[in-house]
DNA sequence: CGAGTGATTGACTTAGATCAATGACCGTGG
DNA sequence: CCACGGTCATTGATCTAAGTCAATCACTCG
């Protein structure tokens, strides 16, 4: 269930663990990239500091994720990356990686096919941040993310979680559930949400 | 600067093209996938649509976009492809492109590296979508596209692009540049926005 | 020249952010 | 075994930034 479930056995075998405390720099822009890191516990900012010294977040990495992939084909970083908490992270080295798909195409081809998924999925959350109507969001993501039967949405985590990963205050988020579920829309039990398909 | 350009030469010959009118289907889901699109003129939407009928855009392609990069990797289609408006669209056969890849690791590897960067920049925009304020949401945006000398951001195309881009509306970006250049933080010049890297 | 599009600004409205409070639940350390 | 601190879930009140509607001007293109 691993973010880096893909790799082959022998990167993930090289991987090497490191420790981090809060704030503490992962890497720095400029430095010579090292491969794929991976948050094994904690989180990650990835940021771009302008010259008045300001933050940029580009990415923030949670437990589980997988980062960097980009850099994989870039000789240097280009933003810093910064423990927002403490974290531990592996690494895989990119020499490895990069030597792995050289000699194994199968394993070239998952991470392509990883990556793909990845564009789609990012793309189709854009996608789902263009429609302003808080309520439509919902729906949006009720209607991509429905079980086989059509009519069946498990959330995935908790609702503030689902909350962020709208782009809504949890607070939004609860009382646009509340007004579906008023208006016969959907109906909760805990976080499985059923919807009403008549329309 | 064609979005297909990474496409090594003889699998660019290989591309054979089609005109769509608009509302045109292009593919259904369920059907075998047949290779990369890009779309040369007109924009295609990727759509998924609930039993009650209604569409979700999973994604916009337009001119010049590549899309359906996942479907290389999986044996039929999820979602429905339609022109939005009359397009012309070229297909690159998934076949010639795996061939490819696997005679070639060099493609391979341009491939992956393409998709990376794409998940990068898709991540970065995400991002952005997290902040609430239009006027940090436009800082976000200055900081991560200030040409190399830190002050200077050449817009890649009008304003309305740019806000669609950013979220916002049109009216709401172009006042909030107003506000920003009346409290001296950015001054423009038709599409050339120069920092006061004073703060 | 007129149609179409981008740029810009004004007035008004509203959806969602913010601030705040409460109750349920859960692990845990004394 | 239970009290306490933490997080999630939920709802209320208030405020404001951004959306919506609307108008004007400049510009380009056939």
């Amino acid at each position: 269930m691993d973010e880096a479930d893909w790799l082959p056995p022998n990167v993930r075998a090289a991987g090497t663990k490191r420790a981090l405390k809060k704030g503490q720099p992962l890497f720095r822009a400029g430095q010579r990239t090292v491969g794929l890191y991976e948050i094994v516990s904690g989180r990650v900012r990835l940021v771009r500091v302008d010259p008045s010294g300001r933050e940029a977040i580009l990415h923030r990495a949670d437990t589980g994720d997988t980062m960097t992939e980009a850099s994989l084909f870039s000789p240097t970083y280009h933003c810093d990356a910064i423990a927002t908490t403490a974290a531990r992270v592996r690494l895989y080295p990119k020499a490895e990686i990069l030597a792995e798909f050289a000699r194994n195409p199968e394993a070239a081809r998952a991470f392509m096919a990883r990556l793909a998924h990845q564009v789609m999925a990012l793309r189709m959350r854009l996608e789902r941040r263009n429609i302003h109507s808080a309520r439509d969001r919902v729906r949006h993501f009720l209607a991509v993310n429905v079980g086989a039967d059509g009519r069946t949405v498990m959330l995935p985590g908790p609702v503030k979680e689902l909350a962020a990963d709208l782009g809504l205050t949890h607070e939004a988020l609860y009382r646009t559930l509340a007004r579906m579920a008023a208006d016969g829309e959907i109906s909760r039990l805990g976080s499985i949400i059923r919807l009403a398909r008549a329309v």
